[in-house]
DNA sequence: GTAGATTGCGCAATAT
DNA sequence: TATATTGCGCAATCTA
């Protein structure tokens, strides 16, 4: 579902648009003609006070209108698309913030255990030598093969 | 997709929701009675047939028809809510995920630097004994020894 | 001051 | 059948 990139934002194309025309032309029920609000769409409704706001209380036969309306209706569809968009990323980033997590985990896994042999190997490596030293130094004959590490 | 639609929206402010009732209860200006679609929301409205669907065309004055609305509002609400919250805990959580990415980088630049630290004194003190080794068996003739840096 | 962008909201179709 | 989602248009704001 969803799609990338962004649109368009050529008028008419889109879904369809046909039916403002129809609309209006065809009478089907034309709210009262100048009404504050309808009931339907998102306003709200408070009083049915009368159109305050300008003298025209922009009537919906109005081509400015209509033209109007439908414009933000795309803006509408556009913005929508856009937070989708966002949404999607923002989960796609989740998970490539946890792919990196556990990559980064397992290099401390990695770097932990290393670090794990190598003091073992210092320890065991110094003990050894020191041995050597001591057993050299005291004129000891028993020879302790050394290594090289790592 | 995607009709026509007009007529609808009760006027108002925004921010709180008293509208249904007092819209078909005003009878503000209530859609043709009987009409196949609504006119604001997403109703579609292709052609004025009758009434299909059912017997009952199911007229906006009906209680019936009020309360089913008066539900599916709140439902709708109670999903965008939850939709909201959902995008915002997963944009939380990027951030969660940030900073432990920073936290677990950090962790593997220590780690790594002891190491290397580690791997240093581990090589010095090897050369150093191996030398003392070597001075006294050879009853110190050649000095210096060379080494590598890793 | 306008055009576009956002946002809350209700409607209806559809999914569950 | 009831609730949950989803696409859509309207209108109020916000923003550029």
């Amino acid at each position: 579902m969803s799609k990338i990139s962004q649109q368009n934002s050529t008028p008419g194309v889109n879904g369809i648009s046909v039916i403002h025309t129809q609309a209006h032309a065809s009478g089907l029920q034309q709210v009262p003609q100048l009404v504050p609000a309808g009931p339907g769409g998102g306003g709200k409704a408070v009083a049915p006070s009368k159109q305050s706001k300008k003298s025209s209380p922009m009537d919906r036969n109005s081509d400015e209108y209509r033209q109007r309306r439908e414009r933000n209706n795309m803006a509408v569809k556009k913005s929508r698309l856009k937070s989708k968009q966002k949404a999607q990323d923002t989960l796609q980033r989740v998970n490539q913030l946890k792919e990196e997590n556990e990559r980064l985990e397992a290099k401390i896994k990695l770097l932990t255990k290393e670090l794990s042999v190598l003091k073992d190997l210092f320890l065991e490596h110094a003990h050894n030598l020191a041995d050597n030293v001591q057993s050299i130094s005291t004129e000891n004959t028993t020879a302790d093969g050394d290594n090289a590490g790592q």
